[in-house]
DNA sequence: TAGATTGTTAATCGATTAACAATC
DNA sequence: TAGATTGTTAATCGATTAACAATC
């Protein structure tokens, strides 16, 4: 028998055509609440479980499967397996990316460490400093390389990504030199803005920011509630 | 002579009546900017070299500096200390925060250690977890504690935000913990989405997120570009 | 079938931008 | 003064929501 696709059949990321902002930066929770159902047992899950937890309309949430190529089916929701299948495919998650580390300081060695990026294609390839005290330890079976070496090593490997987890100072330099040497993208956990041609495309973890926000909730809070 | 506020005086948190939700997200870097420039010696920056670093129109750059009641000198640009402090002064950096952490592994340490939270009024009262093999050692000057004590800690220092580092399935029985204790708001360091009371506010890192995007800008590109 | 749920269109809301007058 | 820059209003754009028909 010849196999049709399926009506909550995965859109592969060819079909998924174009997306809005908006709704691009709600696919990380999305995905990150399907690899929790799914963890679960879970199969199907409705336009209106979703809206409650991420805490937005249930409209919305269609039109966010809508923009996916995602159909649900009426009277059960939508396949929670297609969705988070559909969303490692248009983010590219299921092909790996291989990134170098630079900085070994605590930042820098967690990030090594951490042991969710498997789940994402994401390889750390290397660890890099400038300290010699560093240089020659293991970090989660990395050797701690020089910095010296780090252009050579993303010319080598085809380095794509960097991640960025050295003191202000060195921020921008080292992303001048490996953006010479080919790198695309660079995840910025310095509190340092990076000027980078239009071709790389940088993605910044103000710490800090997140704090602000708290800070602002905690401050404003009526007196008699504190 | 009478001291009259000057064009740029910086408003009081009270005169910055309301913000819009996009603004507010805006903040900072705004805050971030005016660090790096006042350690250059600058005075005054014009809406339109704001524009250009941040990568959005200068006319939205006007439109948020009146939404934080902040005026500008025509000719001259806005007083970079003006706009610092009166970002301090609405997100409530100028007073301290006391925060506890939970969780001593690479992550939690690492932000136990991180020297800039000072400069934005964030103090590290303790460490909490609750591995034998770390109770009792030494992080930044801190002693780690046993978990069990967490609460009486809280309530000793009328902690009102706690930072989460610990494994997922922790996340959600210790924010259920310290929330009962008087816990206000809680810095979400684990994929775990947490549920909440209304009164009390989550700021989830989704430390992942960030490679997302990039993940889809490094895949989508076009093979002769790679 | 009735009920639950999706899918889509039109209306609304909020954020951004263009245009231009006001100011030093 | 001319030029640079702010400040504000109206127009535009994009995202969200309401309403309701379609489907199983």
């Amino acid at each position: 028998m010849e196999r049709r696709p399926s009506s909550e059949e995965a859109a592969s990321p060819q079909e998924v055509k174009s997306i809005s902002k908006a709704s691009f930066r709600r696919l990380p929770r999305y995905h990150q609440i399907m690899r929790a159902f799914e963890d679960l047992g879970r199969k199907y899950i409705s336009s209106k479980e979703l809206s409650e937890i991420l805490e937005i309309n249930e409209t919305l949430v269609r039109k966010d499967m809508a923009d996916l190529s995602i159909r649900g089916k009426p009277n059960q929701g939508y396949s929670i397996q297609t969705l988070r299948q559909t969303i490692e495919g248009f983010l590219g998650l299921k092909e790996p990316t291989e990134a170098l580390i630079v900085g070994g300081g605590h930042l820098g060695k967690a990030l090594a460490m951490y042991p969710g990026f498997d789940n994402y294609g994401l390889r750390i390839m290397g660890i890099f400093d400038n300290d010699p005290a560093k240089i020659g330890s293991d970090v989660n079976g990395l050797i701690v390389e020089d910095v010296e070496q780090l252009c050579r090593r993303v010319e080598e490997k085809q380095i794509k990504l960097i991640i960025l987890c050295v003191p202000k100072d060195a921020a921008q330099p080292i992303t001048d030199e490996v953006i010479a040497c080919g790198v695309r993208a660079v995840w910025n956990f310095t509190p340092q803005e990076l000027h980078v041609p239009k071709h790389v495309r940088i993605r910044n973890e103000q710490i800090v920011a997140g704090f602000m926000a708290l800070s602002y909730y905690l401050k404003s809070l009526p007196v008699e509630e504190m």
